[in-house]
DNA sequence: GTGGTCTAGACCACA
DNA sequence: GTGGTCTAGACCACG
């Protein structure tokens, strides 16, 4: 069984959702590199979806390097994620700077902004028990 | 000439970039508590799209207490934004906790999380000429 | 009636000779930029093909942003195309030395391989009355 | 070790690579004829790839008269080439004129076609340390 | 067994 | 009207 989820009352569509599923979950590393995906077939079946979804989906993620194809042998893991994790990190930062300047821009205060970031990096580090400095 | 703007070329739908539009120049006080908003026909052909379309999202903005309608007389600016602005500046809080949370995560050091928003409240600082500490 | 043509005979995905169509199309100025595609029924009405097989093809040839997709109006050809030009340029070449290369590596004379590329320019020059130094 | 190579991340089918590889290590001359060819068992393993595929590779490499087979001996190097040289040399010589005329008719400049031509031919010539001239 | 393409037909949101 | 998503079911090539 999988770790790939979806939500079918998600208004965003389900062939997208398993895409960000997948990019997520070889992101986080509970997916390895070369590590097999469930096939189509399969993966249709647990999920309860047409295999023409699941094939869309497999296509964009081949697309965007995350997965590749062998012929008659299934979907892997790409090889080499670092791509992917440097503009993962980069979409991060640029999500919040975004967030810190349009919470400025709106007239928050300095303090709370930063407040609310250290705050968030402590909860953060309570869940996880890592420190990175 | 109104300040709404939208993106013909955006994947988001026209009428919501205009509820966002005019959600965001509430808040931000660039229209302001019982000013007139311009006519559905005038802004539909200022923005050279389709009647209906303002329609719809001068509904939703109805519907969402961002506007009210006086029959004959044109649509308005809620006169009380309170509930919006603080809506809203929880929204953007919680956005940047969420985002500086997940950031640490993914294990972008403290540092760099700090100076990426601070670097972001100077550039937003700049660009507006305006302080709040 | 669109320029665009179909072998349904060839085993080259029906989609992806639309692509290669319509770029080609573009490439050779016969499909001007912002003008706009048939419609996706259109399409498949007049090739005979199923809707979905064209819906493909648009949405491959929008991810190579040779075309645009403006919601509810239809798709139309990319407003800038000279990231497509240069692209082309360059495979034409590269294709260009990796025959003449090959060519060199079977044992062809080198004067035989001039005397086939400037043979080429010459017929090609005859056929279109138009010279390029 | 054979010197047939293979790709299996390409799109174009393993056994269509074992043919192409085979037919240009023999036009090339690095397979003599009556050389024998590797065994299906041993070629599988050398490359990790179904036996079935070399099977068929062979097949097809049979049908092209480019191997023939004995029975309980093994596959071996076609006896005369002279025919698929041929075949193959004139093939080159026409793509080449093809993309010739094709870049000259997309505004190309002759010089810089005849420049992308010789350069191909000295670096091939620098790889093999071979001249024909 | 695998992925990939195609058809037929439906439904939805947007303009 | 437009594009976009999804399902159901079929067929094919490859391994």
């Amino acid at each position: 069984m999988s770790l790939i989820r979806v939500d079918l009352r998600s208004r965003v569509p389900i062939f997208e959702q398993i895409v960000n599923s997948v990019r997520d979950l070889a992101i986080r590393g509970l997916m390895k590199p070369d590590e097999q995906m469930p096939s189509v077939r399969a993966l249709a079946a647990e999920l309860a979806i047409n295999p023409n979804t699941i094939q869309k989906a497999y296509g964009e993620l081949e697309r965007q390097k995350i997965i590749y194809s062998l012929a008659g042998r299934g979907n892997f893991i790409a090889s080499d994620l670092t791509g992917l994790m440097d503009t993962h990190r980069q979409a991060l930062l640029h999500a919040l700077a975004n967030d810190a300047a349009q919470a400025y821009r709106h007239g928050i205060p300095v303090a709370e902004i930063e407040k609310t970031v250290s705050e968030a990096i402590r909860s953060a580090n309570f869940g996880e028990e890592k420190g990175n400095d």
